[in-house]
This record gives C-alpha cells, sequence and structure tokens, in this order.
DNA sequence: GATGCCGTTCGGCATTGTCGACCGCCGTCC
DNA sequence: GGACGGCGGTCGACAATGCCGAACGGCATC
C-alpha cells in the first residue's frame, strides 16, 4: 500500500507553516523552513492560491493564510453533528450558570473548540471556537483524557507544560486526577491555565456509548469555586447539559 | 508556465464537494462527481485525513470535512488584520445601533463575513462568521461592488438570483445603485435578501487607499427604517465605524 | 554600479500520482 | 442459503506530472 500523496503532505505542512506565526511569510522562508526547492514550494503556494487557501501581499510578495479556510472551517461547523444537537444546551447552560460555556473535541494532541457561548452579561469577551486547548490543564481536555484512550495515548512520552504553579505536569498525578474524573463523573480545574479562571467539565457520548467530545463551563475562580472547589449546583448544571446533549445524540439513558 | 498542481486541485475540489453537502459523502459518491477513478480519489481522502482536513466515520465509511480546517480558519482570523482593527469598532457600533453587526470582505463571487456582532440583547442568534453572503442583493456585496472592479466584475455575465420581490437582478439597476452607493458614500438594502430585513453598510479601505471591506449593520425593517429608507442616524454610525476601521488600517482622513 | 536578496519562470527527468482491475465485506433479493 | 451488486480499499504498471537546479528580472542596500 502506497504511502500518502506527497504534495497533499506538503501542502498541508505550509499551511500548518502559515498558521503557526502572526506574520505574513517569504516564498524563500517557507521553501527554507520546510527544507523545499523554491521552485517547487512556489508551485504549491500558486495553486493553493489559486483555491484560495492562501493570499499573497501583492506589494511585498509575501504569503498569509487565505479565506477559504475559514469558509470550509464553517462549513465543518455546520456538518458537525455535535455542535449541531448542542447548540440550545449550551445557550441554556449559559443562562443557568451565568458562565461561558465551552463545547469541545478531541483533535491531535488537544482540545478543539467547537462550541462557545459568552457568559451573559455586557462584558468583553473573545470568541474561541476554532481554538486549540491543552489536554492537561483544562477540565475538558481532562475529561476527554479520563475516558477516551486515544486523548491519553496522545500525551504518552510527552513533556506537559506548566501554565502556572498549578498545572499538573506529572502524568502519574494527571492519571490520578483522571480516575477521580471517572469516578465522580466530571472534571474541574481550578486556575491550572489560567490563574484566576476556574472551569468543569463533563463527557458528552455518542448512541454507541463512544466518547465524542465534552462540554464544560468557565470563569473567574471567585465566582465558579467555593471553598477551593467547584460549586456543586455548577457541577450539576453541566452534568446535565453532558447528560441531554449525549441524549440528543442517540446516547441510552445513564 | 505549467498550470496548477493537479493533485492539489483535486483535494481542494474534494473539499468544496464535501462542504457542499449536508451529509457525508463515500468514496465511490466523492470519484464519481469529481470524475476520477476510485483509487485516485482514496489516495486523496487518505491522506487528507491523515492531515485532519477529513474525517471518515468508521461504521459507514463515509467522508465528511476535518477539524483541522476548523482550527486554520481560525488561524485565518488571528492574521487578518482588517478583522483585529475592526473588533473594538464593530462592537461599539452594535452598541451605538443596537443592532447586529457584519463584517465582509470580497471572497471568489461573494462576500464572507469575518466578523460578526450580535444584536445587544437577550435574544438566540446564530453566528455567522464565515458564511457567505450575496453581492448583489446586500449592503455589504452592494459596498463591494461600488467601489472595487474586481466584486464588479465577479458579476459580469451571471444570473442575479431573486431571493425576494425587491432584489436587484438587473444589472443595470444594480450599476445605478452602485453609483448612488458611490455617490452619497453607503448602501442599503431593504428586503433584497430575507423579507423583513434590512441593513446599511460603507467602505473600509486600507492604507493606500483599497477597498478591504466594508462595515455593516442588519435588523428588522421596523427597526432599521422609517418611511421605507434607513435611518440616517444608524447610516451616520455605519459610518463613522468605517472611516475608523480605515484609519486605524492605516488609511488618511477622508 | 555592483551585490545580494527576493519571487517567478523554465526545461529536463525520474518518481510520484494515476489508472483499471481486482479484493473482501456487507446488504438485499429471490 | 446463495447469488448478486454495491461498497471502501488494494495492487502493479506506466507515463505524465511534480520536482529540481539554474536562470531571470526587479528591488534595496552599500
Amino acid at each position: 500500500m502506497p504511502g500518502p500523496i506527497q504534495s497533499l503532505s506538503r501542502a498541508a505542512a505550509i499551511l500548518r507553516l502559515l498558521a503557526g506565526g502572526e506574520r505574513r511569510l517569504g516564498l524563500s522562508e517557507v521553501a527554507t523552513s520546510l527544507d523545499l526547492a523554491k521552485g517547487t514550494a512556489h508551485g504549491i503556494l500558486r495553486t493553493l492560491q489559486l483555491e484560495g487557501f492562501v493570499e499573497q501581499d501583492p506589494e511585498s510578495g509575501r504569503y498569509q493564510l487565505g479565506a477559504e479556510l475559514l469558509r470550509l472551517g464553517q462549513s465543518y461547523l455546520d456538518v458537525h453533528e455535535l455542535r449541531a444537537r448542542a447548540l440550545v444546551w449550551a445557550d441554556d447552560l449559559a443562562r443557568a450558570t451565568g458562565e461561558q460555556v465551552y463545547l469541545g473535541v478531541l483533535h491531535q494532541r488537544g482540545v478543539l473548540i467547537v462550541h462557545h457561548v459568552f457568559r451573559p452579561d455586557d462584558s468583553r469577551q473573545v470568541l474561541e471556537v476554532g481554538s486549540m486547548q491543552p489536554l492537561h490543564g483544562t477540565a475538558l481536555g481532562k475529561v476527554l483524557l479520563a475516558y477516551d484512550p486515544v486523548a491519553r495515548g496522545e500525551l504518552e512520552g510527552a513533556e506537559l507544560e506548566a501554565y502556572t504553579p498549578r498545572t499538573l505536569t506529572d502524568l502519574a498525578d494527571l492519571d490520578a486526577e483522571c480516575a477521580l474524573t471517572r469516578e465522580r463523573g466530571w472534571a474541574g480545574a481550578v486556575e491550572e491555565t489560567w490563574e484566576g479562571v476556574a472551569s468543569a467539565a463533563a463527557l458528552i457520548r455518542d448512541r454507541r456509548r463512544n466518547p465524542v467530545g465534552a462540554v464544560g463551563v468557565s470563569g473567574a475562580v471567585e465566582r465558579v469555586c467555593e471553598a477551593g472547589f467547584v460549586r456543586p449546583e455548577l457541577v450539576a448544571s453541566v452534568r446535565d447539559a453532558a447528560r441531554s446533549i449525549s441524549r440528543d445524540l442517540g446516547a441510552a439513558r445513564f
């Protein structure tokens, strides 16, 4: 059986390279970074540009990601069944808790946010759909680690980054936390990724009981926690939402 | 000079095909739709799957768009300078007008929404970032048609769809509307795409005075209009926002 | 003006992508 | 239960397509 199609893999590598930085890249930088001949990189970039995946600044000749990626990303959300079924429950959860709500799925080595509901007040908030969160420092991530062996396998041999002094960076500690998560049915994370922020999340299952994602709330630690622990009424709401979404996906009653 | 890289163009065609429907597609459907050999389509799909651009349902063997598109689409927004600079002004515009705000750019033959602020009330709203709007039936589209010859060129020879009885479907009528837009500096659209919905938009320029996008408001015709015309105080706010964003991009004062 | 860097183009060639044929599995029909 | 047809997937042959090094013209710097 043959391997992947080389030119496609190279195009994907170019897109990831452009996505990884904050500024536009020139052809020579792209070619050098990926160890490709300039002509090769140019052919790929020119085709990606024709298809809308890459745009070139006419003045500087530098390249950046193109608008077609945004359009296709939105199409991904439109056909994403979990998200479609979670929309209403997520809104209800934000209302019930007064905090912002995230819906995440496992993607490569992290949690991809596929839906995000703002905290229902007038504050300025930044939408995070399409962003990645770490598996090991967030409640969403811990839930996926606890129930999905594929997620746990992604961390094997990895060095866990310490975002705050409270981040669990030892795999044994993290495994113990996942066992606790499975025992009580939800995960919490208190100031493990951002100081001052706490969150709780619970698992979503599909109609065959497979883990397919997680839903959680996140907010200021002073509101989310009481005596250092996530408030029980928040946990109850999160678990209710996870059950409702799971049922909507066809999972049998717990 | 050689043409585009065939395998990349084929991969893009497969992604567009998957984006265009509401259900997952099988290998045979993909191959037949694009007139490719099954082995060829399979090789492309397998590579796209390895890279995260496509996902396969393990039970049915059918394919759908993959999560990496959402992540890259978000990265596109992160490096999109116009959007970055427009965020605060768009929030202010939603507050000042009480209506929802859209920021759009020309993409292929339509307007791509790159930012969307909800109407500041408690109603349920659907985020439309990443979605496409028609050039000929929306205020955003008319602004781009009026000022950007590339946009106007996209409509040459096209049949304009009538979304409502009020949609302009004759190119001459649309050109007259664009002339009016250039004359007064903003565009309006009253029940041209959706009945009951009206909108107004104004152009955003970059530091070289090139048209790079448009900002607009949209809402219920009863609120947005007065005696059949867009309310002047809404127009003033939209134009203020467009000027502020343009200035932030380095465009000289008007 | 000379130099170096850039994005772009070019022609040769070999390897990579493509194709038709085939495989095993599954669902449907008789 | 057996035959059939459709499916996603695999295989080997081959030629055309993708890749490469070299060259080009434009621009900025010294």
